[in-house]
DNA sequence: CGGAACGTTGACTGTCATCAATCTCTGTGG
DNA sequence: CCACAGAGATTGATGACAGTCAACGTTCCG
């Protein structure tokens, strides 16, 4: 299945479906009464999101942040191939914590960062996951709004507006063209990170060979 | 295994191992670079934690808030465990999915409630914990001490304080002795915090009849 | 009784949110 | 191709809320 930028996927009625993301990026994204938003999680490719993961909040919904690739598996399906073969049951599980790590991870760092390390830190992970090495540095799309972002990081998006204003000026971030940035020397910005190495450990190169494993099989 | 309070819980070496809380209250606490501290996430009686699922932060580390009782499980039991009875198994997956619903819940509270709110939000999910209804109102035990609240709910100590006794100043909540604490009516409490519904869903009774299911099979 | 850890309170500071105005992109239709 | 509209992004002025630092209270322990 695929879902367009923006695309909501419905979660649907059954209370324990699976949702494997195949390409892309999604988003959890929820909304409190008095229209406080707040993405909780990003899901990458590979991730597994179950419907029963989804806080119980009105507002909470799955949506597409870039074009996505998607599958979407019922649950007893996916009961069943996680007993079928030992192998990938370990594998879906180690997958699972991987997640729940990166989920304490970012309460964390919206607990105890403050703005400019918050950004610092999102950054970091985007050009961990997304990013290529060139000659003039480390660049990536920057595959959410500002608002997206701002709500992924619990901030106000005129105060990040303000930060990545302040990190252009540094020249610690460029920004070509709207949705592309460039990180001329990565050593600066993970140096604005107090959690630079739990990045690099959850979204770095070793977790992305651990996860190919993770295709190979499937 | 018992653990007194304050008694941190080593995550061994074994990547995968369970720990499976019978009695008690474990905390999830992490501590940054420059000794800022937070709590992730708070394990209440029959919640499951694997090493795993703790961010690679340096200082992370489980530690019991009061006098608690905990199972180790090895990794490798607990794989045999969930594969040899599918039953168990759903069970499982349930509980862990339970505690990730919990988890992105948390999230939401640190990430968009301001400080009363947050409170109201906390004193709530101990009321639905571990509160016992009585003629006067909702009385529970506060099971941390102010700083340990502070940190799992992105607060400084102070802030804290100020807000605790705005409440008891409103008569929202009486403090009998040290660490006691009463809710002579518990609708005022629920009307100060946006994510009262969820709350319940995840940690009032419904949810606790569900869990004595697990007990009993286990 | 005395000391240490924990909690409370006040004065002050800093950070972030709010509101409003302006600017920049993108896509649409004349 | 340009003009226009509308969403998204930036920026400034201002204010509210939470953090910091320091002093003082309280509780609990030996």
């Amino acid at each position: 299945m695929r879902a367009r930028p923006n695309q909501k996927i419905a979660l649907e009625a059954d209370p324990a479906e699976a949702i494997f993301v195949r390409t892309g990026l999604l988003v959890l994204r929820t909304e409190l009464p008095d229209k406080r938003r707040q993405i909780l999680n990003l899901l990458y490719p590979r991730d597994i999101f179950r419907t029963s993961f989804s806080p119980p909040l009105p507002e909470a919904a799955l949506a597409a942040a870039v074009a996505s690739e998607i599958w979407r598996v019922p649950s007893n399906t996916f009961e069943t191939l996680a007993n079928s073969d030992p192998c990938l049951g370990a594998l879906l599980s180690r997958q699972l914590a991987a997640q729940q790590s990166r989920a304490n991870l970012h309460v964390a760092a919206i607990g105890s960062l403050n703005g400019e390390e918050r950004v610092a830190s999102f950054l970091i992970e985007l050009a961990l996951r997304i990013g290529s090495t060139s000659p003039d540095g480390i660049s990536f799309q920057i595959p959410l709004s500002r608002n997206d972002i701002a709500d992924y990081l619990a901030l106000n998006a005129d105060t990040l507006s303000r930060i990545m204003s302040r990190l252009k000026a540094r020249g610690i971030v460029v920004q070509k063209t709207r949705g592309r940035a460039l990180v001329p020397d990565g050593k600066v910005l993970r140096d604005l990170s107090p959690i630079t190495d739990a990045l690099v450990a959850l979204h770095g190169s070793a977790a992305s060979i651990q996860a190919q494993h993770f295709s190979a099989l499937a």
